[in-house]
Order: C-alpha cells, then sequence, then structure tokens
RNA sequence: GGUCCCGUCGUUCAAUGGAUAGGACGCAACUUUGCGGAAGUUGCGAUGCAGGUUCGAUUCCUGCCGGGAUCACCA
C-alpha cells in the first residue's frame, strides 16, 4: 500500500514538474491523521518557494482525481501534512489476507535464498548458566526467528569455551572432593544437579584462585594438563563435566525453544586462529614486547591496539575469535553473520572485525555485531542470599515457578499447570529482556514479569487466550443472518495490517523491541474493542465479520509472540 | 584522561527530523445479568543544562553537568 501512495505521488510530482525529492510515507503516531501521511509538500515547498499548505492542497486536488479503490479520503492537515484514510474495503481484505496467510502472515522475503548465521548464547562448560546467557538467547532466538521470517535460510550456531582457566578451577575442587565428585557421578543424580554441583566447584575454586598464591600454581598446572591431554584423572573428570554441563545446558535451550545447528569450541578455534595471525605477521599483525598484536589506531583513530597471541605464544580470545569467523565462512559460507555478545565486548570486537577485513575485505559488511546489556534485578526479594549467586538457570525456574503457583485457583491437572507455567514463565522473563533497545541495561522486575498486567509476556499471552476462548464458544453460535461487514474502523484494524511492516523494520534495525511495543499495542487495541463490543448475542448483525477480526488478531498475536520467542498457550 | 554509548512523567520503557512527546506500573474516579474483570473507560504526570542547524529537534551539531562500557598479554 505504501508503495502504491509513493508512485501515485510521484506521477503527480510529475505533472507538477517537480523532480526528484525525499519524501517519506509514515503511519501517523495519532490514528486519529489518518492510516498514511507524507510530508512531500513540506520537502518541495522550499525548493519551489511556495506554502507548503498551498502546495498540499494542489497535490491533493491531483490526488482525488484518481483514488483507488482502498483510499476513502485525503486531506491536508497540520503544517502541511497529506493524510490518507483507507477504506473499510482495504481494511475487509486485509483480515480475509490473515486468514488466508495463517502461520505465514507477517512474513516477507528481504532476505530470499539468502543465508545468514546467527551466534548466540555462547555459555562455558564448567561453568554455571548465568543471567547474560539467558538474554543473549532471548535476543539471539528472536533475531534467528526474525530473520528466518524474512526469507533466510537460518543457521543458529553457539560458541562455547570448553578449555582454559575456569575448566581448572571446576576440576581442582573436582579433583579435592573425591567423594562428593563421586557421589555427582551417580547414574541416578539427575543432570541439573550434576551440573548444580560442577558450577559449584568452579565458583569454590575461582574464590580460592584469587586468594591463595599455591592454589594458584596448582590450578595452573591443571589447567595445562587439561590442554595437553596428559593426565588420565584429570581427562576423565574433565569428559565427564564437559558432557554433563552440556548436557544440561540443552535441557535449558528445550525450554527456551532453541535448538542449534551448529557448535563451536574454543578449544578448536585457538588452534585456527594461531595459524590465521601468524601467517599475517608483518602484514597485519605486529611484534611487540615478544606478543603478536594488531595496532587498530592504525587504521582508525577509534580502534585501539590488543594483543593476539600472548608473550607465553598462546592465542587470546581475539585470535580465537578471528578463527571462529572465518571458519564460518569456511564452513558455510554465510551472507550475514550476526554474533550476539554483551557489550562489554563491542569495542574489542571492532578491533577484531577490523582485523579481518583487512585480511578479507568482502567480509566487512558480512559481519554484524548485536550486544545486550547488564540485568539489573529490581526488588530485594530476588536479590541473592549470600554466596548464593542468581543464575540464568534459577532465574528461569523461579519465574516458571512463580507462574505456575498463581494457577492455583484454576482447575487445570497438575500437568498442564506445569506447561503453562513454562510457556508463560519463559515468556514472562524474555519479555522483559526484548522489551527495550538492545545494548543497554534492563533492570528485571520479576513481580511485574509476570504480573499478567500491562507491559508484560503474560498480558500478551492472556489477551491472546481470551481470543482463543471466544472463539471456540462462538462455534455452536448461529451466524446465518449476522454477515453485515460494520462501516465503522476499529483502532484494531488500522494497527493490525502494519504487522508485516513491523517484522520487516525489525529485521532492519536488528530490534526485536519494535515487535513487542507493537503488540502491546495491539493487544490493548483488540482488550479495548473486546470490551466495547458484544459479539455472541442476538442482535449483532456483524457477528461474522468480529469473529474475522479476532481470528485475525489471534493469528497476528501468535504470530508475533513465535518470533518473540514465545509460544501461546490454549488456556491459563 | 582518550574513544564509544546513555540522561524522557514518581517508577519502568517507547517515539525511521514531523502534528497535542506514547504506553505500562503506581495514584484518583468510573464500567459487570457481556462471550475469561488477570479486562475496559477517564483523569493527574516528563525530554539534564546552554547554545546552534532546520519550515519543524527527544532525535542532528558544539559546550557543560551526570551515569555506563572500553582503552596490551582475562574471556
Amino acid at each position: 500500500m505504501k508503495e502504491k501512495i509513493q508512485k501515485l505521488i510521484k506521477e503527480i510530482l510529475k505533472t507538477l514538474n517537480i523532480e526528484d525529492v525525499n519524501f517519506s510515507i509514515e503511519h501517523p503516531d495519532d490514528l486519529k491523521n489518518g492510516d498514511y501521511s507524507t510530508n512531500v509538500a513540506m520537502v518541495c515547498a522550499k525548493q519551489l518557494k511556495t506554502n507548503p499548505k498551498e502546495l498540499s492542497g494542489k497535490i491533493v486536488e491531483e490526488l482525488n482525481k484518481k483514488l483507488p479503490k482502498e483510499i476513502s479520503k485525503v486531506e491536508v492537515a497540520g503544517p502541511g501534512f497529506i493524510n490518507f484514510y483507507l477504506s473499510r474495503e482495504f481494511f475487509t481484505d486485509s483480515v480475509e489476507t490473515i486468514l488466508r496467510e495463517k502461520e505465514k502472515w507477517g512474513d516477507n522475503n528481504i532476505l530470499n535464498g539468502k543465508k545468514v548465521m546467527v551466534e548466540y548464547t555462547d555459555p562455558n562448560p564448567f561453568k554455571p548458566f548465568h543471567i547474560g546467557h539467558l538474554m543473549a538467547n532471548a535476543i539471539g532466538e528472536s533475531i534467528s526467528r526474525i530473520v528466518e521470517h524474512s526469507g533466510a535460510n537460518i543457521i543458529r550456531a553457539n560458541y562455547q569455551g570448553d578449555v582454559g582457566p575456569h575448566v581448572a578451577k571446576a576440576i581442582y575442587i573436582m579433583m579435592k572432593n573425591k567423594s562428593g565428585t563421586n557421589s555427582a557421578m551417580a547414574e541416578n543424580v539427575p543432570v541439573s544437579e550434576k551440573a548444580q554441583y560442577i558450577g559449584k566447584c568452579y565458583s569454590e575454586g575461582s574464590n580460592l584462585y584469587d586468594t591463595d598464591e599455591n592454589i594458584k600454581k596448582e590450578i595452573e598446572v591443571i589447567n595445562k594438563k587439561v590442554y595437553e591431554k596428559s593426565d588420565e584423572e584429570i581427562n576423565k573428570i574433565y569428559d565427564w563435566g564437559r558432557k554433563v554441563t552440556l548436557d544440561a545446558f540443552e535441557d535449558i535451550y528445550k525450554i527456551l525453544g532453541t535448538k542449534f545447528d551448529y557448535y563451536f569450541f574454543e578449544s578448536d578455534m585457538a588452534k585456527v586462529g594461531e595459524k590465521i595471525v601468524r601467517e599475517n605477521v608483518g602484514k597485519i599483525f605486529d611484534e611487540s614486547d615478544g606478543a603478536i598484536v594488531f595496532h587498530g589506531e592504525n587504521y582508525d583513530k577509534k580502534l585501539h591496539t590488543r594483543v593476539f597471541i600472548n608473550s607465553q605464544g598462546l592465542p587470546t580470545y581475539e585470535a580465537k575469535e578471528i578463527g571462529l569467523a572465518l571458519t564460518k565462512f569456511e564452513k558455510e559460507n554465510p551472507d550475514i553473520s550476526i554474533v550476539t555478545t554483551a557489550i562489554e565486548q563491542g569495542e574489542y570486537m571492532k578491533v577484531v572485525q577490523k582485523a579481518i577485513s583487512l585480511m578479507h575485505p568482502e567480509l566487512e559488511s558480512k559481519m554484524k555485531h548485536i550486544t545486550h546489556g547488564m540485568m539489573k534485578l529490581a526488588t530485594g526479594k530476588m536479590s541473592s542470599r549470600k554466596g548464593n549467586i542468581i543464575t540464568g538457570e534459577s532465574l528461569l525456574r523461579d519465574s516458571m515457578g512463580m507462574v505456575f503457583d498463581k494457577m492455583i485457583e484454576r482447575e487445570f491437572s497438575t500437568e498442564e499447570k506445569k506447561k503453562i507455567g513454562e510457556v508463560v514463565g519463559v515468556a514472562a522473563l524474555k519479555y522483559s529482556i526484548l522489551k527495550s533497545s538492545l545494548g543497554s541495561d534492563i533492570i528485571y522486575d520479576a513481580d511485574k514479569s509476570i504480573s499478567f498486567e500491562g507491559d508484560s509476556g503474560p498480558y500478551l499471552q492472556y489477551t491472546a487466550v481470551r481470543a482463543n476462548s471466544i472463539l471456540k464458544k462462538a462455534e455452536n453460535f448461529d451466524l446465518s443472518n449476522k454477515k453485515e461487514t460494520p462501516e465503522n474502523i476499529t483502532e484494531l484494524e488500522k494497527l493490525i495490517y502494519q504487522f508485516p511492516e513491523i517484522v520487516k523494520y525489525s529485521y532492519e534495525e536488528l530490534e526485536p523491541h519494535h515487535i513487542t511495543n507493537y503488540l502491546t499495542g495491539l493487544a490493548s487495541s483488540f482488550n479495548s474493542f473486546y470490551g466495547n463490543t458484544q459479539i455472541l448475542v442476538e442482535d449483532n448483525k456483524y457477528a461474522a465479520y468480529h469473529l474475522d477480526l479476532i481470528k485475525a488478531f489471534y493469528q497476528t498475536m501468535k504470530n508475533g509472540l513465535w518470533l518473540l520467542g514465545m509460544e501461546t498457550p490454549e488456556r491459563m
């Protein structure tokens, strides 16, 4: 529709002898100002040295001569905007379109034929799944789904640090505490408990590493042995711990709705990265104080120097990152490669990407980095008890548990309540992460996030459930003499057709929160319509259309929630 | 200190250079024989400060104040 209006205006500009202007067509913030609006007259007025209102009057006059059926009215408003009001026919057609397209409603094809790899989550074996991983997962999964529904072939990737000091710290305690380790290794212990034990060992080892010089040395010896795979006992514990923590992560991914296609490990990337860096010494990398570095500031004032291979000859994270990036292109050659990390990695990632671009200029425009901020907990209720760190996993399980507890008056089976707790608890948490723009810190208030009111995932789900409920009830309702089309156009109709544009915009900006905000507004307009309209009553001659509209709303909400990585429960 | 990001109702988040700065929580008042009231309706309430560019600035530019990230062998 936007394209159609654009074309119309361009034709008219031609007849008025105006050429080549950059005007915009947008949805006015206030729906009272029409469905589309253009600033063309204000932009042109300057060059033509005329009054914008006068010019827009002329354009409207021309528009009225050949108004398409989708537009019912065009008028001049404010400082010279031209506002377009869409017709009843347009809205009725768009409801039909939604019902026809079903789960494809909202899709676009701007990435048709493209391959996109998204890397996200990136937890480390032997360490707990912390809150940052949860945020990265929520964001990465949503981006992946948006990309997928823009027509791309999506590849989900996860990069995990399976070697390094953190591993040795955990293993040190696991070896000291033989009995604890042995009982954790028993067959009948659930994976999550096993992983919890390892996480605790890591945390203890980490404390000792920082406070005790002798233990620090012992841990460094273990670290070396892990790299070399030279110690039978360590190998055994390592293999077990790696598998257990990875299995535990897998359980979390399942709850979160993620299925990865690729797992990359630091242990593999180290060799690849080191080789590439060494091959480019003297060209891109320089030796300095015994280390191999990249002088970013030589290419761009905003960059700085970073060490890629340290003075002991070991590759740093930077070198591994190069190995990772190039491995991705070698294996899958994606058209776009997106990496999601915490914002702390922002500056260093720019340096690494510059180094890669110098070696492979063609990759520069294909690499994108998106970031998330820190999650801060709002209330004292959730704050950590002494020595008990809140992990991403505990936050997730708490959220699910709180929703489950809220289901207490419902007559659902315990099994169903559990399922609802999972679906709604996940949505509550994800919504908090995806409601604001990426990169900034977020404040997480558990009570508010599951409150089912206003700005929350459960509110969106609850609204969908209400819609679903009336659709079920309507199955036995006689619609035979209720098939008239109303003249009035509701706010719901004015928002619902915009969904595909929102999805597209979210991809272009790589910002899922546009979808979150849109759905919240959509839910609100649905509730408003639903609260003010009697549908299943004898004297509603529009009931058939109203039900179609509700069906269209339900479909839109369901598709939208999916793009955010949330499911729509049947009831709750 | 250099570089980058951010300062919006009491709180928490929005606003591709556009119209009266929008939502949610909270607060005050109201709506149910109507299908899920976990809802709806109404009201109160904000762009850190000072300049500049523009027909038009929360948005762009400059300075200041305040907060965060980062700046060589961690990841």
